[in-house]
RNA sequence: GGCGGCGUAGCCAAGAGGUUAAGGCAGCGGUCUGCAAAACCGCUAUUCACCGGUUCGAUUCCGGUCGCCGCCUCCA
């Protein structure tokens, strides 16, 4: 059974849908103001495949994932480039849908924009007035957390010490009573977009998007909600009260938070230096199947230290696996199945399953599928590999690449047929010859020319096999 | 100051109160090969930051020390 830890309680918990069926899972996307930088991309395939491994786990998953396309780093983006904001927000939410594509993240369900939004945000803004935990002050209408018993739950914080202490970043730009409260609308200062209200003309504050638009398309519960950890305080600590002042009913059954990925040992940022977009690293020639194994490398709920040498060793590792999974429909294999490889390849089956019911265990899954590939090399090497257990094995990999999403590509392409040139197999057969003259220099010769056309040639007792570089 | 987490081999990283502490990368030595490639075999942590405690037994639980990182209303 999938356990998950769910941070408002702190601890592990079994987790199945309310309604045994569909899991509604919603997370928080990005704000599309600038490219998605490398730890952004590590929160979004945290999302992948928790989805993925529920999905996996036989339910329906409906995820949906909002656009915050107003905001303001949005409008003070678009005023610099001097375009609209729509336009501003559009160009940023393709390159967004283009780096998940090429992490192999799966589309989500849904992918809301706040300002499609914007009415029943007002709506639901007029509910929690009406229920008495807000107030207006001046155009602006800002949540009362005094109102709301629960505040701080999530997060552990103590509502009190909020506005106090060294740490306090309260400006003077808005009339709060107290200095806990937040924004739930923003009266419109001169040259931003804004939108009518009853309070007058304005835009939404950045918390109420979550809640209208995860309710909006999911219902008042949902089961999981997903962030990083940067998020737990104050955005989903707002959230639940907004949500739960409104609704009065409990808003979200499992939190789950993805740390941060830190670069070189330290955060990463802009003026340091350390600042990775998918796009730079695509650049210096690192694969994209690299780079979504080294974002698994940790589990989830660890800092995740990226460095390029650790990429370096994600693209060996993956070299490792792709090997191995393009050579394994071309080897020469006896008919009939093994005991053993078919013992092997269950228990591999079970143990991935158990280690991904362990709060996503990911690294571990890795290991059970690295250790299954050695093994099975083990019993290619002895002989005793059959094609009925190949047929199983494939069958394993492709369920385990249905939550890992580091090999789809390989498994479809070894699958292809050869589609070789008349020509290279003619130079593969005249090699073969060469061989069994003894005029090896010719064999070298032609093993070099297809070498550089990307083909590489392995001899094996029972004949020389190919793959693709 | 408050809250959370981490410290496992050269590097990355799982892990369990007690059989051989996964796996990947790197290294060394072999096997296979005409040579390669791929793969396999062996070696690379008697030990899990340090000090106490609980226990028949802890690296795993508890307390402390040191070191590192993150959050505390821009932040994935």
């Amino acid at each position: 059974m999938l356990e998950l830890y769910n941070t408002a309680s702190r601890h592990q918990e079994p987790f199945e849908p309310v309604d045994g069926e569909t899991a509604r899972v919603y997370s928080c996307g990005p704000t599309v103001y600038d490219f998605p930088h490398i730890g952004n991309l590590r929160t979004f395939v945290l999302n992948d495949i928790l989805c993925r491994y529920l999905a996996f786990k036989g339910w329906e998953v409906h995820h949906v994932m909002n656009i915050t396309d107003v905001d303001d780093k949005t409008i003070a983006g678009a005023l610099t480039q001097g375009v609209s904001l729509s336009e501003y927000t559009q160009q940023y939410t393709e390159y967004f849908f283009e780096d998940l594509e090429t992490l192999n993240i799966k589309p989500a369900w849904k992918y809301p924009r706040a300002t499609d939004h914007i009415k029943q945000m007002q709506t639901l803004i007029e509910k929690i007035l009406d229920n008495g935990h807000g107030y207006e002050v001046a155009g602006n209408v800002y949540f009362d957390i005094s109102s709301f018993a629960d505040y701080g739950k999530l997060s552990g914080i103590e509502p009190e010490e909020l506005g106090g202490g060294e740490y306090t970043r309260l400006d003077d730009e808005y009339d709060r009573e107290d200095a806990g409260d937040f924004v739930l609308w923003k009266a419109a200062k001169p040259d931003e977009p804004s939108w009518d209200s009853p309070w007058g003309p304005g835009r939404p504050g950045w918390h109420i998007e979550c809640s209208v638009m995860s309710m909006e398309y999911l219902g008042p519960t949902l089961d999981i909600h997903t962030g990083a950890v940067d998020l737990i305080f104050p955005h989903h600590e707002n959230e639940i009260a907004q949500s739960e002042a409104a609704t009065g009913q409990q808003f979200v059954r499992f939190w789950v938070h993805g740390e941060h990925l830190i670069v070189e040992g330290e955060k990463m940022s802009k003026s340091l230096g350390n600042f990775y977009t998918l796009r730079d690293l695509l650049k210096e020639g690192y694969s994209p199947q690299a780079i979504r194994h080294q974002l698994l490398t940790a589990h989830y709920r660890q800092q995740l230290n990226f460095t390029l040498e650790g990429l370096e060793q994600s693209e060996r590792a993956m070299q490792r696996l792709n090997t191995f999974i393009e050579r394994l429909p071309r080897l020469p294999l006896p008919q009939g199945s093994s005991k053993e490889a078919g013992e092997r390849i269950d228990e591999a089956r079970s143990n991935f399953e158990q280690v991904m019911d362990d709060d996503l265990n990911v690294p571990g899954a890795l290991g059970v599928v690295f250790e299954l590939i050695k093994d099975i090399n083990t019993l290619i090497d002895a002989g005793e590999l059959r094609d009925q257990d190949r047929v199983v094995l494939r069958d394993f990999l492709v369920q385990a690449d249905s939550v890992l999403g580091l090999m789809t590509n390989q498994l479809e392409e070894a699958e292809r047929e050869p589609a070789l040139d008349e020509e290279i197999k003619a130079l593969i057969a005249e090699r073969e010859q060469a061989r069994n003259d003894g005029d090896f220099a010719r064999a070298d010769q032609i093993r070099d020319q297809l070498t550089a056309q990307g083909i590489i040639l392995e001899d094996t007792a029972e004949g020389t096999i190919w793959r693709r570089k």
